[in-house]
DNA sequence: AAATTGGATCCTGGATCCAATTTAGAATAT
DNA sequence: ATATTCTAAATTGGATCCAGGATCCAATTT
């Protein structure tokens, strides 16, 4: 008697790794992505009440993201006075090729020899969509993946994570680079014969074509700040959390 | 049945009234201190209701506490279900000195040539305390403190904060750090030569001694974990949060 | 006996309400 | 007119309440 086979849901639904987004991961994100993108620039007080009006929920989910994005360095808040998006500043900028002018050499020199046909074929994709990314945030996003992809296998997860965090920190300044790169060229060849020393697994030339692109990125910052020394924060209190200001 | 003890928070906290400061902040640190040094030990989990109590207060401030908690890697939270102590991994503490033989270094290196001599007497200061310090938490700041005097002047202020997140990283290993390093005059005598040789101004010789103290942290650790690799969080997800796990 | 189901209960997420603090503006004094 | 004090509005901090998901256990089915 060949039994009628009992069906099952298994593998019917795809487990959706977002089960049911929560008001405050939302929130979270959306300010996120607005401070980052500039939509909402810095020095702008955010209002709970305002938040949660226009995401149409009550005040206590605002806060909670809020009190996130604060302890990521986005927000700067007192109490009884309210958040305000974190000054940037253009010390940081600068401060901030200075890390990864030590980080990303590593990570990359590191990551090489254990780099897969994979890895590169994703490095290599994201310079192709680079090339007609036409939105800052896109080209932001796809320049901070063609990077991961080479660093990936450093088999450090913790330099893997500050890089990103470096990364990420840029892409506040995005608006800036762009202004100071001019249309990029530049970088488009940088990350070409990076892409290509990495494929002939070429170490010294990548680090040094690493080191260079980075150097040049952190000298056009240097003269577009000076160029504009004016204007822009000259009070502010961004992500300089350590040592104190001599 | 010999069911895993799961850690619980009875009498962990002294009931030490904190009067000026507001509530979440209050109780934001108090965890943070408690968790840094082992009081509450990983996998516990945090109830709001139970926290709340102990700090005398409704659930509010500590939800707030908790949000930042998470964001700053100590606590994973979980929808509907809650807060939990992140796990110690301890492949962790060796990136760390990975990240840490990278940043230090050149901290000194661009710190050196401005340190006067209030710096060196402050570093000194805390290698005479350090002599006498009992409790490891105080150990643990008062060597963070040493470090962070020397590389103060190095005028990267990104550079230092990544520097002190490390510090504080390694707090969270601290108690595993002192039994991997014996009675610690390894660690006297590496800061006796460094702090020599940063007064004298000897580049090369104060970058090769942190090198080589650093080094020599690291392999301590390597020895134990590798004595240990049994027990131990087989699972867990602690700041690993940038690239895929592959 | 093993597995599934229906609740009861615990705990978190969010809404609403009240208290504490700051800020803006009006009234008053100099 | 300018400065100062006081009051009211605005805003955040915290408490309380309710709804919904998670967890555990007994009841029922297989």
């Amino acid at each position: 008697m060949p039994r009628k086979p009992i069906p099952t849901l298994s593998g019917v639904f795809t487990p959706t790794e977002t089960p049911a987004h929560l008001a405050r991961d939302v929130i979270e994100s959306a300010l996120r992505e607005a401070i980052m993108d500039g939509r909402i620039p810095p020095e702008t007080p955010l209002r709970q009440e305002e938040i949660a009006a226009l995401f149409g929920v009550s005040r206590m989910p605002v806060r909670e993201a809020l009190r996130r994005l604060e302890s990521q360095g986005l927000l700067h808040i007192q109490p009884y006075k309210g958040a305000v998006v974190t000054a940037l500043i253009s010390q940081d900028a600068i401060d901030t090729y200075g890390v990864r002018l030590l980080l990303e050499p590593e990570a990359l020199r590191l990551s090489l020899p254990h780099l897969s046909d994979t890895d590169l074929a994703e490095a290599s994709a994201r310079l192709t969509a680079l090339r007609q990314a036409r939105d800052s945030a896109t080209l932001a996003r796809l320049n901070r993946e063609f990077h991961m992809a080479l660093y990936r296998r450093a088999g450090n997860a913790r330099l893997l994570y500050l890089i990103e965090q470096e990364l990420e920190q840029e892409e506040r300044f995005l608006r800036f680079h762009l202004s100071a790169m001019g249309t990029g060229h530049q970088a488009r060849d940088d990350h070409d014969a990076l892409l290509d020393a990495a494929r002939s697994g070429d170490e010294s030339r990548a680090l040094a074509l690493l080191r260079r692109h980075l150097s040049q990125a952190e000298q056009a910052i240097r003269h577009y700040l000076a160029g504009q020394d004016n204007a822009e924060s000259p009070a502010g209190d961004a992500p300089r959390i350590a040592g104190e200001p001599k």
